[in-house]
DNA sequence: ACACACATGTAATTGGTTACATGATTTC
DNA sequence: GAAATCATGTAACCAATTACATGTGTGT
């Protein structure tokens, strides 16, 4: 049986907290895994019901929080056992796609201004993110050290951070580079005499 | 009127490099944006006839690898207005999802070596592309260092480059800490004493 | 003769976003 | 009573992958 991803991280957030609505579980992703997934509804509520049917989830309730409008969901062993199999496989990386990275090959085409605009729009973007992690750090440090999923959540946290910050040192030297429009970086000093006999650029 | 991405994949290359076919078209992409864009060929052929249609490019003909088969194209003024049109629009950052960091998020639901497992995977991804871009790098220097776009070109690389050594970097530290089942990083000595009462994990 | 790279395309399917439509509950 | 947030869902659309189908030219 096939099932889409958004099964996986639908059974992966029910397995770490049960009782929570499709709403809850949008919310959920984005506090936790937002930086690196994301799930619209228009993905999760069919995928509820599906995973209901599948006998993955059960529709169950908390009591507390309980209004005329909400269904809460929990996971079944089934859904457990289903998880677990898809975390033994190995990941698939999916062929990235950065149109940040495409636009900034192709601006030689572009007006002058435009790379280093990409490229600032850029570090405002990581450094947003990296806002944001860095403020959820300590606390979700403090609620959650004693948790066994927390070295994971540690781990994926540690990943984003270094990857933003080389972003940002990036985002320097490119800046850099592109304000100073004469320098080349060269490799030795007969590069400047054009040797691009085979251009693949 | 909207156009899908591999519009402007199409458009940017054949700026670059005209007379060239859908297949190598394709080539192209893998050799230069490989590592951060990719095409497949339902995608391509469709969108050359589109893009005939629509002016952007022309069936074209160099005259040397002429091939019974083969069709080549080159960009036209109006395919070249549009591709500055779009370049000089703020890129899109969709949403990512990365299933290798979705994966080890949720890796305290999975057998104990499954986490070290994703990491090594991971660990030996990165190595590959890393190698094969430390490769293309002197190569492409030495050729194109005169060309104006080469600057970009290199902003893409070394990007990936500092990108690729800070998941290297990383995929150590998580070895090491995955090894090592017991030690959990605290930031200071009260965490030990489980705070946690409202779980987020 | 065979394999491999070159070359082009279509059809089926999926995975996903976006916009739309609706309504309940809380808070100010 | 207005606005915000909580809450659920459907329909239209789209971008893209994959598998399939077919054929040509080159090198061994």
């Amino acid at each position: 049986m096939k099932r889409c991803q958004t099964t996986y991280v639908i059974l992966g957030i029910l397995a770490i907290h049960p009782h929570q609505s499709g709403y809850e579980i949008r919310k959920t992703i984005q506090q936790s895994v937002g930086f690196f997934w994301g799930e619209s509804f228009g993905q999760i509520y069919p995928s509820l019901k599906r995973l209901t049917a599948e006998k993955l989830i059960v529709p169950s309730s908390s009591g507390s929080k309980a209004r005329a409008n909400r269904q809460e969901y929990s996971i079944t062993p089934a859904g457990h056992a289903c998880l677990q199999q898809w975390l033994a496989l190995p990941y698939r990386d999916d062929p990235p796609r950065n149109q940040f990275l495409l636009k900034l090959f192709f601006a030689r085409d572009a007006s002058p201004g435009a790379a280093i605009a990409h490229v600032r729009r850029f570090q405002e973007n990581n450094r947003r993110v990296l806002a944001t992690l860095e403020f959820l750090e300590p606390l979700a440090r403090a609620n959650n050290s004693a948790n066994p999923g927390f070295r994971y959540w540690m781990l994926t946290m540690s990943l984003g951070v270094a990857q933003l910050r080389a972003c940002l040192e990036w985002c320097e030297s490119a800046i850099a580079m592109l304000s100073a429009p004469e320098a080349i970086p060269a490799s030795n000093a007969t590069t400047e005499k054009s040797l691009s006999a085979t251009n693949k650029l």
